[in-house]
DNA sequence: TTAACTACTAACAAAAAAGTAAGTATGCGG
DNA sequence: CCGCATACTTACTTTTTTGTTAGTAGTTAA
């Protein structure tokens, strides 16, 4: 279902990606999945189902969903091997391992204002 | 409204923000209007009306509702004046202030990504 | 034939985020 | 009295994100 264009909503997104790199950047990598998916892919190269099992709670459709999003956005190569039963493989691109550095360090800080206070929502 | 409890979506929600430093991270310091009043309040304590008129797009109903999470979470403080007309300050903590490597880092690492590639969604 | 493997797709439903519009409160001044 | 200033609140509505469920495809083995 594509996002309806000519909303407010969807100006004011298009607006703010425009105009604030740090919306921006969390647009290629944030939400409940992204980040957990790009910490397993800096380890090493992961088949769908290895990912599938290795991140608890995340159901194929997310999974599937978030994998094309960052595969979209040039974080993510999706190889696809001429086999049976299917093999697909995904890995970072260049784009991608350039999120390392900012990943490791939003990680550092959560952990560290996790243990420091409360969230209260 | 409060947010559901007990749903798989906010389980997963919960199970994230414990066991994963930046989706944490991110649920105090993302959204679409967050970064922007961030880093306003970087350059200065600022009343709510100045918020309001130098963040292009946003609604009242937004920047409140904004303003009232980055206070629970305490990342900003808010100072109501005795005085009429009603005056409110809004200025960022010391933990608010902690975001600013981030939210800088943040930054850089967009604007980079989005001169060199495409947001295709 | 069924069952298994892998990696999805499609069609919804539920939940959350964001937006709209009207209204409130308290003084002060004309 | 009305109009103004400031900073919200309230009750919805719209849009987007996330989740659920059933199904697909191609081979292989029992």
């Amino acid at each position: 279902m594509r996002k309806k264009e000519n909303s407010t909503n969807s100006i004011n997104e298009a607006n703010q990606i425009k105009n604030c790199g740090v919306v921006y950047a969390l647009s290629l990598i944030g939400g409940r999945w992204k980040p957990t998916i790009l910490f397993s892919l800096l380890d090493a190269k992961q088949r769908y189902n290895e990912l599938l099992k290795s991140i608890e709670g995340i159901s194929e459709r997310m999974l599937v969903a978030q994998l094309r999003e960052l595969e979209t956005d040039g974080l993510v190569n999706r190889t696809v091997f001429a086999e049976v039963p299917p093999k697909v493989e995904y890995e970072l691109t260049d784009k991608g391992r350039s999120t390392e550095k900012i990943l490791r360090e939003l990680s550092q800080w959560g952990i560290l204002q996790r243990s420091d206070g409360h969230h209260h929502r």
